[in-house]
DNA sequence: TTGTAAGCGTTATCAC
DNA sequence: GTGATAACGCTTACAA
């Protein structure tokens, strides 16, 4: 019962056994309205007995059409992307296309290559995060005229079609949530910003709304780590070396931020009388957690069906808006006035 | 400058510009070694110029290999397969492959569905989640001739080549932990168990290692909820509804737990004295939120790793084990001890 | 409504 | 080492 190889049939094999053309017994797979009834239940009939499946390439190579779609994120390791590339998968599915995936761990150049990758096999579009990336990249969407998106990404120069949500904007709430509260002395936790413009934008937000109050943040009160937990929990550390302990410190994103607040209870800080923990919830998940975290909530989930459906109206020909910048939501869960203290 | 349209060059064209036939520029471009070094440099040359990029389908339907592996997951919802998946990528790309990714959300038709659609896409090679599939799947497998690997599941009977680990063991493990400590009152807040034989197994490991010591769970002290934080809040809620109160709560996994920690904080139980949770550290999470929880740890990474290199094995035509049960660690973080009361 | 046949852009098998 | 040329399995004018 061991050797069964019999080679998987073909279209002409069907054709053969439904006593019709190779062309009907395509035009039976592909558009059934077009052949009559009884052949179409004939060429079924014979399809389903060979066990017949479709070879993919070759239906590329003469349709040109892969039904395809190719993604590519910095990473997978944690669930920040998770959301999106799950929402942009079910939604391609239902369209009958199929996910390609690659990750590049933040690195430019393993960028380009897995996309060049991603084009040789014949994506019919493509899904990139961010809006920074290697020009070479750029320069083969255009030479192949590819059909892509942005997402993660609010591209203020309008040269990209692009959904995603204003970090800078999100930085500058979360900051002026703070100071309304009345705190002066504050410290980021922020994650890394190297090829990171989404760290970058949230950095530069609350930089932002702070030095409107004549504000700065010194540089041993800005942190960067990786967005894990231990990331969190010494940049928490690291944070509260000065000398003038800050009251309010900013987490990168939610990951961060839980870190942050089990360093807090190790140290026996209590959150939010002694010091105010506050994040982005890239993962949403953090306001569940702790229910003492307020933070900016991001709809990732509603960016991957956005992307989705752009790409899919492109491949229709239909137009498209091209920028969709998502709302971004404020969720205060807890609040710690500044301490009276100095 | 925006009618660039000009077709992307073929492996004629690039011939054409080096002077050579297209025979000799598709070795230059795969086997490199086989060409004199002259005309690989003009052949090389002439492709940059023209920015090629080799068309996939093509080259699948001439070769009869895609190099692409497809993977079908339950969900990416949560981050519980992302360590995996990452880690199952980044293997496949260092060789050269791709990943082509599908989630069904625990339905077995639309499993049986995105697999057969990933088969027609010409996937080299497979990676399923589990041991429980649609008959039609493994019949595709067979008549296709197709390389796969079982991930997240240990296949008894040994038909299948697969890694993963020892759910049930793993499951009377940390039963036996907390019979160890004296509790004799338990509860579970597993996971959904339909269509999911991990959560299924573990349920079935604690009431193995419960049963050994004359104890069942009653159907009220074993509550199914979605591995979502609050799936873990309302699965604790309803655990301590029944007249008896559990002093020890497994969770099916860590974000169940977490969710249930949050609720015992909610309710003003402490955690472990008042109640003891225990969970599955899927997403290798759990102990570094709640230094008191007490977890089976399970190698994710390792086994999107394991399962890469077993199919890149198999299509080099190398002989491979079969079967690989990754070991599973139980991390003790805090012990309570069974109330002495009643 | 169905059949015929010409591609689609590579790779692979031969000769040379 | 290199060049013709026949596959590879399907879609799609165009004809019938």
């Amino acid at each position: 019962m061991k050797t069964r190889s019999s080679k998987a049939a073909r279209l002409e094999d069907v054709a053969k056994l439904a006593k019709v053309s190779t062309a009907t017994v395509s035009r039976a797979l592909t558009l059934p309205h077009k052949v009559k009834a009884r052949t179409l239940e004939r060429v079924q009939q014979a399809a389903r007995t060979l066990g017949y499946v479709a070879h993919g390439a070759a239906r590329a190579l003469a349709s040109r059409r892969t039904h395809t779609i190719g993604a590519v994120v910095p990473t997978l390791d944690n669930a920040i992307f998770a959301n999106t590339i799950q929402a942009l998968q079910r939604t391609l599915d239902a369209a009958g296309y199929v996910l390609l995936l690659a990750s590049h761990d933040f690195d430019a150049d393993i960028e380009a290559r897995v996309t060049r990758t991603l084009i040789e096999r014949g994506v019919d579009g493509l899904v990139l995060l961010g809006t920074t990336h290697h020009p070479d990249i750029y320069r083969m969407l255009e030479s192949h005229n590819l059909p892509y998106v942005l997402t993660w990404a609010f591209d203020e120069s309008g040269n990209h079609p692009c959904v995603g949500f204003d970090n800078r904007a999100a930085g500058m709430c979360i900051a002026n949530h703070l100071l309304d509260l009345g705190h002066r002395r504050f410290a980021m936790v922020s994650g890394i910003t190297a090829h990171n413009e989404r760290a970058q934008e949230r950095l530069a937000g609350v930089r932002e709304a702070l030095s409107a109050h004549d504000i700065a943040l010194s540089p041993g009160s800005v942190i960067e780590k990786p967005y894990t937990h231990s990331g969190g929990r010494e940049g928490l550390r690291e944070v509260l070396k000065g000398n003038e302990a800050p009251t309010a410190v900013i987490c990168g994103n939610d990951v961060l931020a839980i870190g942050a607040i089990a360093e807090c209870h190790a140290q026996g800080l209590k959150v939010p009388d002694d010091v105010s923990i506050t994040g982005f919830d890239d993962m949403e998940m953090a306001s569940l957690i702790s229910p003492a975290l307020t933070t900016v909530r991001f709809p990732t989930a509603e960016m991957g069906v956005y992307a989705a459906n752009h790409l899919l109206a492109r491949l229709d020909d239909r137009s498209v808006e091209l920028r969709n910048k998502l709302p971004t939501e404020l969720i205060v869960r807890a609040s710690a006035a500044a301490p009276a203290r100095k």
